[in-house]
DNA sequence: CGGTCTCTTGACGGAGTTCAAAGCTAGTGG
DNA sequence: CCACTAGCTTTGAACTCCGTCAAGAGACCG
């Protein structure tokens, strides 16, 4: 059960973990199941959990000033998710979480993230790493969203995401992109014809 | 000379902070002094330092695959301005730095990171909520590119940042917003004649 | 004083939005 | 097991915002 875990968190970290680490991580996290269409955090209320993902998926999406939703992230098999803000400073998120399919799920709280971290201090670094990373995935992001067309745009999320393309809705991935769900639904129509 | 600095930690730590602690950081970094345009880090090369603005301007910014800049982070006297994730994870950084106007600015080290975070916590956690903030300032702007027109995005910018309209030129503004200084031109002529 | 850099303005074009309607699909209850 | 409904996707036509190309005006610097 730990295996999906340990994989990841040693692609992450760049070195292999030894069992010992694993375990005790491990220990600090429990495991629960959802049903599908369930929130996992909510906006405006403190993110208390960061989860692990070993079964099903969830996306993660904020409000605007419109009332209009804006998906931030996908998380399938192997994936972390959380308001990584709010868990770590413990204010209110911005986001909302919530499952697209049943899920299972590793759960750790502020408690657990603190114990993980005195037990190794790998675990404070591999929290950091994913920070660090979400951080640079944002960037890369809006450069994307500023210098290319939708097109592109989905172009690049389908080749570097396929296994998101068949399980997550269209008008989700269009949102993610920046755009509506008819532009991408004509995006796809003009990519077809083109081949 | 470091009270600028020792405002700028007590505001992102949210509590007041010794002399002794302040001179201590002091003591890991140094005082230089830079013309304008002058490149302070380079893409593809690891960004050595994080600087901390006494005075000058100066701006970060990313080339795209067309050869484009987009300006991604200004900063004036009080700022910090690095490429963070280059910093910290010793990687070739993917900004390109450089100042605006003379400088003079405080430099910090990898070296004298870890000599500040061994002699205080509060400085390691201090550098934690700083990227922790641009990580969040970042969500915020990818949220309001993909929720609002450049009008308004303009309208917010110049709200939030009075000083910023006053000394960085239009078409840097137009690139951090993500279209054409034409555009924003243009925006600003409508703004006045609504008014 | 001339050259470069920045800002403005005009005309046109194109990518994406909006509004509206119809087709498709999967889940639900009778 | 089928029918119905609700949610997702597709399509069309008109429109809007912003980009592109081009030219000129103003500011700054050597």
């Amino acid at each position: 059960m730990l295996a999906v875990l340990k994989e990841n968190i040693e692609k992450t970290l760049g070195r292999s973990v030894s069992d010992e680490v694993l375990h005790a991580v491990g220990d600090c996290m429990f495991r629960k199941t959802f049903d599908k269409k369930v929130l996992l955090a909510e906006e405006g209320q403190s993110c208390r959990y960061v989860y692990f993902v070993l079964e099903g998926s969830c996306y993660s999406y904020l409000i605007d000033a419109k009332g209009e939703k804006h998906a931030m992230q996908f998380a399938l098999e192997g994936y972390w998710m959380s308001d990584l803000y709010s868990f770590f400073s413990n204010r209110k998120g911005i986001y909302t979480i919530e499952t697209l399919e049943p899920c299972q799920m590793l759960l750790l709280n502020r408690q657990g993230f603190n114990r993980a971290c005195d037990i190794c201090p790998e675990i404070d670094r591999f929290f950091r790493l994913l920070i660090q990373n979400a951080f640079l995935a944002l960037q890369y992001r809006l450069a994307k969203t500023n210098s290319e067309d939708a097109e592109a745009r989905y172009l690049e999320f389908s080749q570097l995401h396929p296994n998101f393309i068949q399980r997550i809705p269209q008008y989700l991935i269009a949102s993610y992109l920046g755009i509506k769900p008819q532009s991408l639904s004509r995006i796809r129509k003009e990519m077809v014809s083109k081949k």
